[in-house]
DNA sequence: ATTACATATCGATATTTATAGATTTGATAA
DNA sequence: TTATCAAATCTATAAATATCGATATGTAAT
């Protein structure tokens, strides 16, 4: 885990909404005609509707945001669906309030 | 408080390692001969000195991380010491854990 | 095979950040 | 009041980031 580079990805506003509408993804986003649920995540294209970025933008910062491990990516079909990775989060606060 | 301009503060090693040694001036630093103690934090040179970084950029470094309220300066003589705001942190990992 | 669609990648440009040397400012001491 | 020193500010350049439109790729349906 490479805290530098979360903290990064979190120096952005649209990448740190992105990153809390996933903690919600029931109230943030509609329900997705492929999947039931939203175990795998949220598809690329609501979270650019929701942020009113082009979708080469967010594209880019969710792959950003996956090479510091904030997110997980699973494709399924035609969509890419991205979750928050819990793992590295609790791992993160638990660095920051140790480190610093 | 402002979450983003913290997070940039802390995307960058040197101002990260800047508020992790001011956690600890004793074992960071050496005694400074114009004060006693570190109640005050740390001056500009000390610093510099450590982080290997030209007197020009650890100041605007500094004046960064105060812009963005993670450290108080405070001038005494020819001096001006670094200290963390402790309150801010404190407030940051609050709202961290709170929003994402 | 061809089409359609979701996402990723590429190429480009504007803005911001990183960093340093030079200069200025503020404070003390001679 | 001049010299000195610490720190801040100014100026400049290289590198990184933000962001978009255009194009490519992968998947599914026809």
């Amino acid at each position: 885990m490479d805290i530098i580079k979360i903290n990064a990805s979190l120096a952005n506003a649209a990448r740190y909404d992105i990153l809390r509408w996933l903690k919600d993804p029931e109230n943030n986003f509609p329900p997705h005609k492929e999947v039931s649920g939203f175990g795998d995540g949220v598809c690329v294209s609501f979270i650019k509707d929701k942020s009113g970025l082009s979708q080469s933008t967010i594209s880019h910062y969710l792959n950003m945001m996956e090479n510091a491990q904030l997110v997980i990516a699973t494709r399924i079909g035609k969509w890419t669906y991205y979750k928050r990775n819990e793992a590295t989060l609790a791992a993160y606060f638990k660095a920051l309030q140790e480190e610093i």
